[in-house]
DNA sequence: CGTTTGCTTGATACGTATCAAAGTTGGTGG
DNA sequence: CCACCAACTTTGATACGTATCAAGCAAACG
């Protein structure tokens, strides 16, 4: 599952972190900043990269930093003192992750860890609140993300409690499609152009390995999705929209 | 389940309402403001006394308000499709509803309920926007509120993937100790000062009543807890804390 | 009072976890 | 290039937890 990391030299790295910094630039959270202002604000702004199955923090780590993500995709994992994880959400460009922390100061509640190479964007904890106070507005978009997760977590909530697991496992299959679908090859259905072990799918849905094997096989027979080099291809989004039980 | 609505003349309701809005002065969401500012915000706020099991809003309803609970305690309900409701939360005094939709613009993604005759106090949707851009601190604690409710959720979402019911159930019963618990008759254990059916416990841990049930007995006989009036006594919270797998 | 609403218990069926074992894949080093 | 190793996938047999269906009981209500 192991990625080849980008091995850039260091001379090479800094413009590609530069243009990562600038790249925020158009991210929901600065979108309302004027130049001015941004031009402030980019000073506290530092690119890291990350290879895959990298940990960004541990759960129980205090709150240092905010994160930005600016490419791959990063999943929060929930640790149980029983060694059954989960997988409460999986995050991609664009979005925040630590958000929770920062604010009311308490350990990161999950671990974050990358599923494939990632960009990131981070600001020191400590710089973040004076530019939030400096820039009020920053608050908003804040808010308006944190709604985001309310709202899916709500429905995972919801998914948990009453749906089965296949229903579950449809559904996650059809987020992460939202997520990061591309066109599949040959222009057949749509692929989630991630690198996901039935593990991780286990872990999305709140079930064993071998369950989400199980139902996952099923879907492959019945025509539903296809397996393509450790990806899956989503074949028949109507088919599996309506085992979701409706959206 | 009903409870006697208090009964008061229109002409005993105002100084009632007027000193309902004079109490959300030392609730979070304003306690940062000056009294200068406080005298502004105040004059925007409304205050509602509802009887219980009564709906403040219901999913789906396009967002017109925020409630910020004075007394009493509110469920929030997501619905399914199937008839089967899941409890996601119980807010009590001090707690914001309806900040997700509020801030979107998007339907409320569930619907309030009263547990209990309940104050609350409103906010207009579009005195609030207004309110917020001339008193940014109040969106600092919009967001504390958000993350708290983002952090139980996500505990829920854990208990939900990887505890069986009698685990949830004890979780519950914590929870809501934490919310209105107060000293048993007698001074024995801690009294859960709701009046909840068996259908909420079974909804807001994802199972059915029966099962809700068939647990509850099973800590009643082994001791854990006592039925009271329609409320439930916590006799044996270490035992609870143990059997909720540690906290 | 009868009626509704919530509580309780029992019998049975089903979904999913668990345990076990073998097959597959991709990467590593000889 | 092949052999090997580790990680991941797959399939089967069995056990357990919980849902479901059914029926009786108690308390609150109009």
């Amino acid at each position: 599952m192991k990625k080849a990391a980008s091995s850039r030299s260091p001379s090479q790295l800094e413009p590609v972190k530069r243009e990562m910094v600038q790249a925020m630039r158009g991210t929901p959270l600065f979108r309302s900043l004027s130049d001015e202002d941004w031009r402030t604000v980019e000073q506290y702004l530092h690119a890291h990269i990350y290879p895959a199955d990298t940990y960004l923090f541990f759960q129980g780590d205090p709150p240092e930093a905010l994160y930005i993500i600016g490419s791959g995709r990063i999943k929060l994992v929930r640790h149980t003192n029983q060694g059954r994880d989960v997988v409460v959400t999986v995050l991609g460009p664009g979005q925040l992750i630590g958000e929770m922390a920062i604010f009311d100061g308490r350990p990161y509640s999950m671990s974050a860890i990358t599923l494939e190479e990632s960009g990131v964007v981070t600001i020191a904890r400590h710089d973040l609140m004076n530019l939030i106070h400096r820039y009020p507005l920053l608050s908003l978009e804040v808010i308006l993300e944190l709604n985001r997760r309310l709202r899916l977590c709500t429905e995972l909530v919801r998914s948990l409690a009453v749906d089965r697991v296949e229903q579950r496992i449809a559904r996650a299959l059809l987020r992460l499609k939202d997520l990061g679908g591309v066109p599949g090859p040959e222009g057949r259905g749509v692929m989630i152009d991630i690198h996901l072990t039935r593990q991780d799918i286990a872990e999305m849905t709140g079930t064993t390995v071998e369950t989400a094997i199980r139902v996952m096989s099923r879907f492959r027979k019945e025509g539903l999705i296809q397996n393509y080099k450790g990806r899956t291809i989503l074949l028949d989004i109507k088919r599996l929209e309506a085992l979701a039980g409706g959206r």
